[in-house]
RNA sequence: GCGCUCGUAGCUCAGCUGGAUAGAGCACUGGUUUGCGGUACCAGCGGUCACAUGUUCGAAUCAUGUCGGGCGCACCA
């Protein structure tokens, strides 16, 4: 709707023109302030600009009025264009919003160690990714979401010893010391338990077979936060294992050496990489001393491949504390002879709760730190999702989980949900039939009931710019508004037994589209009737 | 110290490709249809958009600086 408004004006004014949605909608559906920017050019005032300007809209098909208002360019789009928008619509239910957009972009995000559980820091930026994954999809471009997976390097022998000491510890209840780091938590247990079977209770008291256990082990964390996400909805196409790169290693350096002679050299016994000529900060090692490669160099080989896969973007979702590599990251691509501009990297950053005003206790049984599932089972998946979804991913966020608990309009979801589900059961209320309601007319509205369909048609051009500008919170804050919209409608206005009852019906199936629609981008399935919880 | 980032109502946050009186929820105060789920709706209260300078017809939005918070500054991952 947008898109045509925009378009049409670019052709008629040979330039890109602002085009905003008035504050008040009785200036009419858009708006721009294209007149001030033509005043100086013109040397004319901006009002004199406006009026000329749209005069010259008399008789237009797609607005019935063009108003000049203080300057401003006021549009008010005609019933036709409208109705017949929505018409389609609710006769395309599947295609709503959808584009036909072509490029392969390859998305990476969550990649948590394979180490223990996911906690709530991760939850953000899994949500997030997850959200743009469904946006991307849903715009018509061919995505695929990825999980690197940290399977190799100290974090798993570490992973190995935890277990070990654990088992000792807790189930053949031997005194044990403790390192200064090691992983602790509930889920090592089913995995000490998982370990005596499979490989005897011996493998404990021998170190050297450690990395045997930790080997095995970490398909089963895996196992355990793959479920988890399964629970959010989110789900991932491939998997990537870090240690399945290293043997291509002396391949990519060469790769490297090949493109840019200065890329790598030899300093000290170890190899590093030239990043500060790439703007990084300092130059990496890359190799160490003893021939290991580092994490770094892991992560060339791994954006090496995914260079090498062709695909025409790549977006990267990382923690925030992470924000310091990129630099060395887009060295390693430029080196590798690659465009380090279709890389790109979005933070996702730190999350802080509250329950009823104070700090949320983070439990000893899961490890000092806040579980995703734990909190998925305080306050369900859904009001998880929103949360996450509803907020800037790359700014600290602190929230009570209380305000999401609660059953009334203060909690964001449940007010949408209740949205949704007012519409369903007022539809199947109503004795019209659904091709009663299907054939009726959405002209001659009155405006309240002009604003609703205009709002509900904005679904589409929400989506694009949410997923354009990565900016994922539009679509919740359009949802929050149209389920507003809807419910002060309801309010205001009887439907059943009103002759109007056909269209508004009609008007009430393309908001429950919209909202639908919008939930389902968002991972949430909308729900048809609400049930009170007794607690 | 350097880099990134944030500073908007008592609290949690939107708004930031510069544009019409600065928005929402919570909290607080008061109200609502002899009707479709009051699990809703309305109104009031509350802001020098951290501060300063600059650019502009116009700045919460851009630039520079100051102050304050967070994060990062490994041959860990």
């Amino acid at each position: 709707m947008k898109q045509r408004v925009s378009a049409l004006l670019r052709e008629k004014f040979g330039r890109e023109v602002v085009l905003e949605k008035p504050k008040d909608r009785s200036f009419g559906h858009f708006a721009t302030p294209i007149a001030f920017s033509l005043a100086k050019e013109l040397r004319q005032s901006p009002m004199k600009i406006a009026e000329e300007l749209a005069s010259s809209f008399d008789n237009h098909e797609i607005f019935t009025s063009v108003e000049s208002v203080k300057g401003y360019l006021n549009f008010r789009l005609s019933e036709n264009f409208l109705s017949e928008y929505a018409g389609w619509a609710l006769d395309n239910q599947d295609e709503f919003g959808k584009q036909e957009k072509s490029e392969k972009i390859l998305l990476e995000f969550v990649s948590a160690n394979p180490t223990g559980p996911l906690h709530i820091g991760h939850a953000r930026g899994a949500v997030y990714g997850d959200t743009l994954y469904r946006l991307a999809k849903h715009l018509g471009y061919d995505i695929t979401a990825e999980y690197y997976v940290n399977d190799a390097g100290n974090q798993i022998d570490l992973l190995g010893l935890s277990i070990a000491l654990y088992a000792r510890e807790n189930i053949f209840k031997e005194d044990v010391e403790y390192p200064e780091s090691y992983y602790r938590g509930e889920y090592l247990e089913g995995l000490a338990k998982g370990a005596i079977q499979k490989f005897g209770k011996e493998i404990f008291n021998d170190e050297s077979r450690y990395k045997e256990l930790a080997l095995w082990a970490k398909d089963g964390v895996m196992e355990i936060v793959v479920e988890s996400l399964a629970n959010l909805n989110i789900h991932f196409d491939t998997f990537v294992n870090e240690s399945s790169l290293y043997n291509d290693w002396d391949r990519v350096m060469d790769k490297m050496d090949a493109n840019d002679k200065n890329a790598i050299y030899k300093k000290d016994d170890k190899i590093w990489i030239a990043s500060e000529a790439k703007g990084d900060d300092n130059d990496r090692v890359v190799v160490r001393e003893d021939g290991r490669p580092t994490y770094l160099a892991g992560d060339i080989v791994y954006h090496n491949q995914k260079f090498e896969h062709g695909y025409d973007h790549y977006i990267n979702i990382w923690g925030a504390d992470h924000h310091g590599y990129i630099p060395r990251v887009n060295a390693a691509v430029e080196y590798l002879g690659y465009d380090s501009n279709k890389l790109e990297t979005l933070l996702s950053q730190m999350v802080s709760l509250l329950k009823d005003g104070e700090p949320y206790k983070m439990s000893k049984r899961a490890g000092n730190v806040i579980l995703m599932s734990d909190i998925v089972d305080e306050i369900g998946p859904d009001a998880l999702r929103y949360i996450f979804a509803s907020k800037k991913s790359d700014t600290a966020l602190e929230f009570d989980l209380s305000e999401f608990k609660k059953q009334d309009s203060s909690n964001p979801i449940f007010y949408i949900q209740y949205a949704h589900a007012r519409i369903k059961t007022i539809i199947s209320k109503s004795d019209l039939s659904e091709d009663e309601i299907m054939s009726a007319s959405l002209k001659n509205l009155d405006e309240n009931a002009d604003s609703l369909m205009f709002d509900a048609l904005l679904l589409p051009e929400i989506i694009d710019d949410a997923f354009a500008s990565r900016q994922v919170q539009k679509l919740p804050d359009y949802l929050k508004a149209l389920a507003a919209s809807l419910h002060k409608f309801y309010y205001d206005c009887r439907i059943i037994g009103t002759e109007d009852e056909a269209k508004l019906l009609k008007l009430f199936m393309l908001v429950g589209l919209s909202l639908r629609t919008g939930l389902s981008l968002m991972g949430i399935t909308a729900k048809d009737y609400m049930t009170k919880e007794e607690d």
